[in-house]
DNA sequence: ATGGTTGGTCGCCAA
């Protein structure tokens, strides 16, 4: 089982990059987020053309997260009770054979002390809150998605410039401690005890060719996931800009195998 | 001091 996640930037501005990847990678699941587009302007036909079924939770302009799948994707939920911002498309979960999906676009939170950031506050409490009464730690879970927070200095270029910065504050770190309190491992640091690697790079300032990079595209699994997951790599190609004419999306592609 | 890019959409907002 190989699955990826992405934050694609639109998925009309980068459809023949998303193909791109699910020939190069040939996922078996491809979770994205910020499609940036309503069901209407899904391209369901293109996708079911290169092999996926999709489930899509989308919005105009903003936002949206899909899930595309060799095997079709039961149990589909669409948003979690309790989201405080529930017109925001942000969650899509599902299941795909005995493994259970969890696609989230975490609220990015602006800065720290404005109202977007504590939007993301109550917006982190809500989804642990329904992780907690949907699931249970002994499922196959993966919980995948663009967090918007590193985990700790060791996923920042440069932890000093970025100390207590939006996606690095103690607060938001200490809510992604509460999901990985409740059952979750970060699976990619099962296998790479870091610094680095990065999965998202500012479009400004040239920070990609300069190496200044975060990790905040995060694959996190309960423990019998943790324990059937072989690698964990991030397709920095996808990132560079010289594999197509049209521009990357911000954020690398993140790929987790699972055995059996 | 301000750094200054991309996408959706058509004036800015969001990231």
């Amino acid at each position: 089982m190989k699955l990826i996640t992405w934050n694609v930037n639109s998925l009309r501005a980068r459809l023949e990059r998303t193909l791109g990847v699910l020939d190069r990678h040939a996922p078996d699941v491809l979770a994205l987020q910020e499609t940036k587009c309503t069901d209407d302007q899904f391209p369901f036909q293109e996708l079911e053309a290169a092999g996926y079924h999709a489930v899509h939770h989308g919005q105009p302009k903003y936002n949206g997260v899909a899930l595309l799948s060799r095997e079709p994707v039961d149990d589909v939920r669409r948003g979690f009770p309790g989201d405080p911002a529930p017109d925001m498309a942000r969650v899509v979960g599902g299941r795909v054979g005995d493994l259970h999906l969890l696609n989230c676009y975490v609220v990015n939170g602006q800065a720290p002390g404005s109202d977007k950031f504590a939007l993301k506050m109550r917006w982190l409490d809500a989804l642990r809150d329904h992780l907690a009464s949907a699931y249970d730690p002994s499922d196959r879970l993966v919980v995948v998605g663009d967090w918007n927070i590193t985990p700790d200095d060791r996923d920042v270029h440069d932890p000093e410039k970025w100390r207590e910065q939006i996606h690095c504050t103690e607060e938001e770190r200490a809510q992604l401690r509460g999901f990985l309190d409740w059952g979750l491992t970060d699976l990619h640091r099962l296998h790479d005890d870091g610094p680095g690697p990065w999965t998202w790079w500012d479009y400004r300032m040239g920070a990609f060719a300069r190496g200044w990079g975060l990790r905040i595209d995060l694959a996190l699994g309960t423990a019998p996931v943790a324990a059937a997951c072989t690698t964990v790599e991030v397709d920095k190609d996808e990132r560079r800009k010289t594999t197509h004419e049209t521009n990357p999306s911000d954020h690398a592609p993140v790929a987790v195998t699972l055995s059996s």
